[in-house]
DNA sequence: TATTAGCACTCAATTAAAGAGAGTGCTAAC
DNA sequence: GTTAGCACTCTCTTTAATTGAGTGCTAATA
């Protein structure tokens, strides 16, 4: 079956309509509100094609049509255009991104209320820790007689600390050093390159201090790696409650539990997220039951080209689109420039 | 109207049964399930009284009774009996605070999915920031010409980090000179205690380093200050879905968007919850409209007997007041346990 | 051949009515 | 003071009837 223009048009009406009413749509309403020039009798006849391609289904006889997860596809892929956000909108996401921050967390916390207003739904932006960042500084602050505070400064300006225990013999003298040697072996290097061969020398380095060998070795293999995971900021999860798809409470339990699920967030995400441009899944593309009636739109966001990691919106499979790609792709370009500015620091 | 030790037996078969089923009960339930040897008909009679008490009241003519707020302060007060957690329970409890943790803000977390699990309601854990904690440690790191990473470790081990502005001409060697007159100033020293006298004294010792001065003092006043705020950590929200009181999704809504104001759960929080024991807040002693159907069981935790913040769990009004202050008080001591164990670092 | 009007048919959603059930308050007996 | 009995109230559930939106098919029309 071929899609002339016409069917396209119907398709395109059935979508629009349904979108913004989320009632199964009928071929006089059709008619009536989208003035294609045909009567009601020749949209049904070109609905039932559809429906036999299988780009629209009906949820009982005597019902409108509604979008199937192929029409929604087929939509995305070729039918859909892209709208421009009003300068109000535009407006305020500049200034929100112009509020002195002291941190990346921030600027990514902004950007998931940013988008979470925006698109009414769901956001989620996932903040990739690849092993690629380089060490920037790292220091050992004795807290007790027991215990030091590791801090690590990444070079995109992250900084992770963890308590760690120390023999008590340990002054904070000792830690400086092995902040310095620390400090020399690894600024500048990233997780990965370090392999066993640096471990061995800073082994040797710090033989002279023998007994706190052990430790400083289980620090690095141990204490640094672990550290470093995705982290997943969520914003307005709640708008979902304004969708009446999710007007029934046990359909919001399953998908917030599923939220909670940190790890599995991540996966969807950094799975599904092309490097380029923004991914659409829509209903079952997402391969989770639990969000059969999800749809996701995301991309990744960069810093100088390299990927940081990826924002989405997840919302009800009947959305607004070609709206939340819109969004998705103003926000993920607003948002790699942000951090840009607020790594380099470069005056404007 | 004077309570006879079988009004107040009435009273409690009332709240008991209305807990669990979360339907109006009427005298011939409490005649059948609560043995206390009378008959409905008596039953009858004393619920008149206990109705125009106030202590329970009845949702229309025909149906049975349910707790009135002031009902549940009596019970809360004079009759509720607290339970003992299971041993399971108090293994899982054991269990979670034995991980080893990189830092407080874990073992707060920890708390809130504990306090969640065992009552099934929304957990809220607040940190508050008093100015009372001192200095540990203060570093300045360089992450580009402009910018250089300000690291702050406070004594409860809490670290906190943000970017500041620094002149093109500054290089490491200086942030390290501001870093060591800043710890040696400020090292053991409190938030409030460092008064216009103090920042002088700094103002004269990097007067040398003439450029830098201003830097340094808006760092101290702007950049530490706004920094050490309140802390809210939410867990299991989600959870108060499973009370049927919640299965309106209005409901949901309006008490979930109230939660996201952190400024206001923190008021609420701090403003409600007494030093010592167990706090408990029932529906509109929560000054707060849209928490009209909620109540707060919340307490106070402390470190070495100096108030650190708060634990409490938010749910329906209809809520099991003996289980929720039995657990709130015992996860309220757990976690000062946990917390001088962890800042101490004692062996055990 | 493509379009459209007309009509019978389907099925969810709404409305109305009837009944069942839980519970009360009151009265009178114990 | 307690309790059995009974009439009464009011919600909730069930059932039936009605409405209405929408379809598919057929035959007429351009």
């Amino acid at each position: 079956m071929k899609m002339d223009s016409r069917k396209q048009q119907i398709l395109m009406a059935i979508i629009h309509d349904y979108i913004a009413t989320a009632e199964p749509v009928g071929s006089r309403t059709i008619a009536r509100k989208y003035s294609l020039g045909i009567s009601p009798a020749t949209i049904r006849n070109e609905m039932a094609d559809l429906e036999e391609t299988g780009y629209i289904e009906q949820p009982h006889t005597s019902a409108g049509r509604i979008p199937s997860e192929r029409g929604y596809r087929y939509y995305v892929d070729y039918l859909m255009q892209r709208e421009e956000l009003t300068n109000d909108e535009q407006e305020l996401v500049r200034q929100r991104y112009e509020a002195k921050v002291k941190g990346v967390g921030e600027i990514i916390q902004y950007t998931g209320q940013l988008l979470a207003q925006l698109t009414n739904c769901a956001a989620v932006v996932l903040s990739t820790q690849t092993g690629n960042t380089a060490f920037r500084h790292i220091q050992l602050v004795q807290m007790t007689t027991e215990k030091a505070l590791l801090i690590v400064v990444m070079d995109n300006s992250t900084v992770h600390h963890r308590m760690i225990e120390i023999s008590e013999s340990i002054t904070q003298g000792d830690l400086d050093t092995i902040s310095t040697v620390l400090n020399a072996k690894l600024q500048g290097r990233t997780m990965e390159s370090i392999k066993m061969t640096l471990l061995k020398e800073i082994y040797f380095e710090l033989a002279k201090h023998d007994q706190i060998l052990n430790m400083a070795l289980e620090l690095v293999s141990d204490s640094l790696a672990p550290d470093i995971k995705d982290k997943i900021y969520l914003g307005g999860v709640f708008n979902i409650l304004n969708q009446p798809e999710f007007h029934n409470v046990e359909k919001v339990k399953t998908l917030l539990s599923l939220l909670e699920q940190e790890k599995l967030v991540s996966n969807i995400m950094s799975d599904g997220c092309r490097v380029s441009g923004v991914t659409v899944r829509i209903g079952g593309e997402i391969s989770h039951d639990q969000m059969r009636e999800c749809s996701m739109v995301m991309a990744t966001y960069t810093v100088d080209g390299r990927p940081q990691g990826s924002v989405g919106v997840l919302g009800p499979t009947r959305m607004d689109y070609a709206r939340m790609v819109t969004v998705v792709d103003y926000m993920t370009k607003n948002l790699s420039l942000a951090l840009e500015r607020f790594l380099r620091g470069c005056g404007k």
